[in-house]
DNA sequence: GTTGTGACTACCA
DNA sequence: ATGGTAGCCACAA
C-alpha cells in the first residue's frame, strides 16, 4: 500500500472494516502509515458521494463518538447505519471499539 | 511557491 | 469528569 495516494489508502483501509465493528481516524491514519493525519482521514470521507459502497459510517473519533454535531441529520443518519449493524450506544458514545488492525 | 482548512487528538487547567 | 487549545500535515486553490 505503500505507492498510493493516501485518500485511496484510505478508501482501502475503510472499506476492510468489518460490518458491526467500528475504527476511528486516528487508527485509519496509523494503519495507512501516516500518523497524525486523523484530521485528514474525515477531510477525504467528506468527498465520498452519497451513493458510495464504502463503510464510512464505521469511522468515529477517538472519544468514541460520531464525529457530527448530535443535532444534525448527519449524526442520525450514521447513528442509525451504526444500529442496524448491531453497534450499540451509551448517550451518544459507542459501547465498545472492537476494531483492531493486525498487520 | 504560499495559504487556508479540517467528519482529529493529546494534553493540561 | 470536561472544556479549551495548540499541534498536526496532505491537499486543493
Amino acid at each position: 500500500m505503500k505507492h498510493l495516494k493516501l485518500n485511496q489508502m484510505i478508501w482501502q483501509v475503510v472499506a476492510l472494516i468489518p460490518e458491526g465493528k467500528v475504527a476511528t481516524y486516528g487508527q485509519i491514519a496509523r494503519i495507512c502509515g501516516y500518523p497524525g493525519h486523523a484530521r485528514y482521514v474525515g477531510t477525504t470521507l467528506k468527498q465520498l458521494p452519497d451513493d458510495s459502497e464504502l463503510p464510512w459510517h464505521r469511522v468515529i473519533n477517538a472519544k468514541g463518538e460520531i464525529a457530527f454535531p448530535p443535532a444534525g441529520d448527519a449524526y442520525q443518519k450514521q447513528k442509525l447505519l451504526l444500529e442496524k449493524e448491531g453497534v450499540r450506544f451509551q448517550g451518544n458514545k459507542i459501547k465498545l471499539l472492537v476494531y483492531r488492525w493486525q498487520p
